[in-house]
DNA sequence: TTACATAGTGTTATATTATAACAATTAAAT
DNA sequence: ATTTAATTGTTATAATATAACACTATGTAA
């Protein structure tokens, strides 16, 4: 089963938000976009970040300081993420395959050390870019 | 075969400060060791930081914000990245693995698009941490 | 219901990471 | 010798993120 997580007042607002946009948002932008439901200042956004992260339901895009919603269901996989970022127009989609999934996740390395968690970023040219 | 890449100053300097540090680097701290060599501001070290990762004598650690010299036979890969990261003590460790190299190397996403580049950071606890 | 613990809020200030813009210099290519 | 590209030095500023503190809401357990 799965536990929901009732989001507070600025959870909602920001992860609505994320949510909605068809890319990555910065925190900057989130602010300037929540500034007039009254969330203010930065640490304000970045602690709805955090916590929205930790329980899976937006992922941070490490190579783009941006942050996108979970589409895999939200999100049973926010310790082992992957994305495809396109160099041109930056458009950022989560890959969801299981085989990919399934061979992060048995990955060993040399001493045999497994991991709890994982982050991917695969880079190249969208279609819509690699056609032009 | 191999084009080497001739070193400036500014680069070889800040070259030879990270591939002495047993771990990763931050700019800021790069730029407080190399002030007595002349490098004054932030962006002498940030231009050399650019080039050195473009020739892949160094690697970002994206979800750290810091620079680590790549031991990879300096590298063959740079567009081709894998770390792990101890949660605790924060060492990092670039992983070689043909079999993981290979995997993603011909990753295919479900539209069977192809990726030039990718960046995999693996997290969990080292052997010291571990064990504790 | 009272006490306690945990999580979230609002606010101000500040730390950290990174780039813009411009003038000058050096190295490489034709 | 000319010109093109890469690098440098410098000042200023932008963008990203956290510290510290006082306060409020929510959940749990006597
Ligand atoms: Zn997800
Ligand atoms: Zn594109
Ligand atoms: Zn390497
Ligand atoms: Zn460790």
């Amino acid at each position: 089963m799965h536990k929901e997580h009732t989001l507070t007042k600025n959870q909602q607002i920001i992860f609505d938000l994320i949510n909605k946009s068809s890319e990555p948002m910065k925190a900057y932008s989130i602010l300037f976009n929540v500034q007039k439901k009254g969330i203010k200042a930065p640490l304000q956004v970045y602690r709805a970040l955090d916590k929205l992260v930790k329980i899976g339901k937006i992922h941070k895009i490490e190579s783009r300081n941006a942050f996108i919603a979970c589409h895999n269901s939200s999100c049973q996989v926010a310790n082992a993420t992957a994305f495809s970022i396109c160099e041109i127009c930056e458009k950022v989609t989560e890959i969801s395959s299981a085989s990919l999934s399934k061979y992060l996740a048995n990955f060993k390395d040399k001493d045999g050390m497994k991991y709890s968690k994982y982050n991917l970023e695969f880079f190249g040219l969208c279609k819509k870019c690699d056609t032009k």
